[in-house]
DNA sequence: TTATACAATTGATTTAAATCAAATGTTCTA
DNA sequence: TAGAACATTTGATTTAAATCAATTGTATAA
């Protein structure tokens, strides 16, 4: 007992050294340019081009909880993720709520043609993302096939996740959930190079419940199954140390 | 029961009319120069890259049940639906299959890049596809910017499609999936310039259950429901006609 | 037409997850 | 440092949908 909660310790300061790290470490998905750009759409830009999206394009923050845009609203901009995690979020008539997705550093969302916006966006703690405007960015759109090209990439791969989770959402059960989730999050840290285990939950319960399509008192039982079954150590509410990562491959079928 | 059995021949009739004239008119879907490329593809196309593409794309076709691809297949071809329907799944290791779309005449399916197919696709009756290779389809992306953003346009929508479903298969009852179902049905026929009532539903029942994440018996049972509360009519197992289409809509929250 | 195979419906029962509710843990503020 | 406010866990019970199983309906072929 006095071991665990000596090696939580070792861990979180681990993990602590590792996020401030993250910082020196997003290069991968900032422009070394112009710093706060993503470097995917730069890297499609010439010098010219370059400049006017250094006009176009600002950066922005939001705290916890703010809402960056909402479902109905027509839509403007084009965002990506530079810092901290934001949620997207479907709201129905009678107030339940389905979070399609949970994004990170480097992934994009909202949109780049006219029309409302599919979803709502709300940060998870303090975020800061790059704006694009949609109208410009059309514009550039239209004459610069590398970034169709690239813009096209990033869309597919989103479709690729969205499909993903119609498989989770439509036929596996609630510990399948759970397990298929914790390896999600700590593969998407392992991709933007952050430490992969443990994996800190920026989101709180509700959130993992409104994502994995079940209840808070389900997504707490299925933790604490998995830490019965020593798969998972759980450091704190919010920290989940993966001791078996093969048992918790083999759960998500 | 007699009256309806009446209507129903004539429903059937119509809808029979109503199916042939499709053919006719297909010509939103297909390229009006080639008869079997998609035009909203063809649209992008300059003379000499129409020729090429007459080259790169066949024509194809698939009977009932027949698989076009596997989703561990190394990827080769983006298809676009001509005639009839196809679907496309995940497989689970233990067998449970996840329907991620049923697709109509003109929707797109496969890959245009370099990978593995994310899903299965098989053909539901008797289908005709056009299929573009992926290599050439590519070096084509590369140089024309319209041809990506007509790309990109279509991603986006699918992507649009994936999210809805995300919300569906997250949140929604049985019967409210169903309800939603049906209309999305209407609608998709609507679209397509078919008779949007009474709907064909060219899939079984397992189908649909693996569609909506459901099993047949739910499916079965959430079909009675409507049929007993008066908002649809069940012409023939495969018949849908929408007797109440704002209660319906009201169902799906 | 009748037999056969298959698809869909319906009934009885079970079960996984939801709901309701209390207890425990954590964080923030005064 | 207490205590208020909130998040999480855990327990008891209910319920929506699954499962199992039988029946009915619908094509297909002999």
């Amino acid at each position: 007992m006095l071991k665990l909660s000596i090696m939580a310790v070792e861990l979180k300061r681990d993990n602590v050294r590792c996020e401030l790290a993250k910082g020196d470490d997003l290069g991968h998905t900032r422009c070394a340019l112009c710093g706060i750009r993503p470097y995917s759409f730069c890297r499609c830009l010439n010098e010219d081009e370059l400049k006017v999206f250094s006009k176009i394009s600002s950066e922005r923050m939001f705290s916890d909880k703010q809402n960056i845009f909402l479902q109905q609203e027509k839509s403007k901009n084009l965002y990506n993720i530079t810092e901290g995690n934001i949620k997207i979020y479907q709201l129905l008539t009678d107030g339940r709520l389905q979070i399609i997705g949970f994004l990170y550093p480097g992934d994009f969302f909202g949109s780049y043609r006219q029309g409302k916006y599919n979803y709502s966006a709300q940060a998870i703690g303090n975020v800061k993302v790059c704006v694009f405007n949609e109208t410009t960015l059309n514009k550039h759109l239209e004459k610069n096939p590398k970034l169709s090209r690239e813009l096209l990439n990033i869309t597919a791969n989103e479709l690729t996740l969205a499909q993903d989770r119609i498989r989770v959402l439509g036929k596996l059960t609630a510990t399948e959930r759970m397990a298929n989730f914790i390896l999600n999050i700590s593969d998407q840290r392992a991709r933007i190079k952050w430490q992969d285990n443990p994996v800190s939950l920026p989101m709180n319960r509700q959130d993992i419940a409104d994502y994995l399509g079940l209840t808070i008192a389900t997504v707490s039982r299925e933790i604490t199954r998995l830490k019965t079954s020593n798969i998972i150590k759980v450091l704190s509410a919010s920290q989940i140390y993966i001791n078996d990562r093969t048992k918790l491959s083999l759960l998500c079928t």
